[in-house]
DNA sequence: AACCCTGTGGACAGGAATGTCTAGACGGCC
DNA sequence: GGCCGTCTAGACATTCCTGTCCACAGGGTT
């Protein structure tokens, strides 16, 4: 029996670490310090286990990021298109249901999506995947902004407007409390939408990010060696 | 007299690799592989120099790149902020201003400023002199709205729909031909300053783009290895 | 011509990581 | 109880990089 086998089955006894917790010790590495983050030496430690377990599991250290970024794949993107397909009464309602991708580290987790674009710059594999995504999420703001009525080609514009600027958001890294962010929500909805927004179009979006206020994420990569 | 002395005068006989020479090429390095990418033994072997000499002119790999980061500060910091500073007749035509830093690789070089982004990561010197330049770019850019009558908090918030827009633009890596871009710019103009623009506000914008439209940056950095 | 000062090259040591190989521990099965 | 298949540990070879040391080349100066 092949060692690559052993994806499903009990595990059997004198197991330390299954495969699964490479790959979950693999994913933190790498949001947390990205893909150059994601030794094969600091995962053995970190499992308390021998470096050379991890070469029964995994071919080489490649194959090990091959099925990271499979794992990756729809994680955030998932959110992003659920949230811009939910029922609102407002386009203004609208952004904010993607707004909660932004506030709500359950949702979207961008240490990990900003290390995979890292990543991507290096690998043509990553680069593709994330252009996939890339283009499923704008691709579903679009949509969302065309069942309010926006024509063809402005839809495009503020949907990248409002994708773009939230990617760039992050790559900014900046820690900003939510009460501020919540206090110039309207300014950017104005701004996405072209829209006054009213007050009940933000009301649930209100009571949603305070929930998550002090559920910040951590720095984006741990700092230092 | 300290090695680190000779900044200035003249090179003397058997120099084959200056001080500046080892600052350009790890200074294009940097843009081009990241700053992973700038190893001594790399920049040694593109000068056709020995390695060891490096250590003559620096202490240090730390000490080169400290004097990367301070070479770095403001580079493209200052195009922006001279940008919206520029002479405009409307709201529209000073962002079309801003604009030119985005289609001229002369004034900015989206490479470098995304290895600097992506060093902030790990370093806490690179972090601060970072958010120094971001607070610098965004301020000058609500200040232009500002001087376009926007109000406070509504400047900000287009200053910084704007900014992070651009930044998260050049995070997707996105390869758009000219042509692409200027048919949409009307509409991008729109969403950002929420007025319709003329057609003499874009007028010298598109003339100065199609100038540069076939010097677009290669890919962001090197792939492979 | 002798001398110094500015660089340069090659040898060496050491650290961090990958990947290989082999012996063996451990539980399940006959 | 013994065997086998599944995992694990430790030793080893290799690669790539940093940083140090020392000998020495080659103009400029006197």
């Amino acid at each position: 029996m092949t060692p690559e086998a052993s994806l499903a089955g009990a595990p059997p006894g004198n197991v330390k670490a299954t495969r699964d917790d490479w790959l979950d010790a693999a994913m933190s590495a790498l949001a947390r310090r990205g893909i150059a983050g994601v030794t094969v030496l600091d995962l053995s430690e970190r499992l308390g286990v021998s470096r050379s377990s991890f070469y029964w599991y995994f071919k080489n250290r490649d194959r090990l990021l091959d099925e990271l970024l499979r794992r990756w794949e729809g994680l955030n993107t998932h959110s992003i298109v659920r949230q811009s397909q939910a029922p609102a009464a407002s386009i203004n309602e609208a952004v904010c249901n993607v707004f909660r991708c932004w506030v709500d580290p359950d949702l979207f987790s961008p240490r990990l999506d900003f290390a995979v674009r890292e990543w991507a710059r290096r690998s043509e594999t990553a680069r593709r995947a994330l252009d996939r995504s890339d283009g499923e999420r704008t691709a579903a703001i679009r949509a969302m902004f065309m069942r309010y009525g926006y024509p063809f080609e402005d839809a495009l514009v503020r949907a990248r407007v409002l994708y773009y600027m939230q990617i760039g958001y992050y790559a900014l890294d900046i820690k900003e409390p939510m009460e501020a962010r919540l206090k110039l929500t309207p300014h950017y909805l104005q701004t996405f939408t072209g829209v006054a927004p009213r007050d009940e179009d933000l009301a649930s979006f209100r009571a949603y990010a305070m929930l998550h206020a002090g559920a910040q994420d951590p720095p984006m990569v741990e700092t230092g060696r």
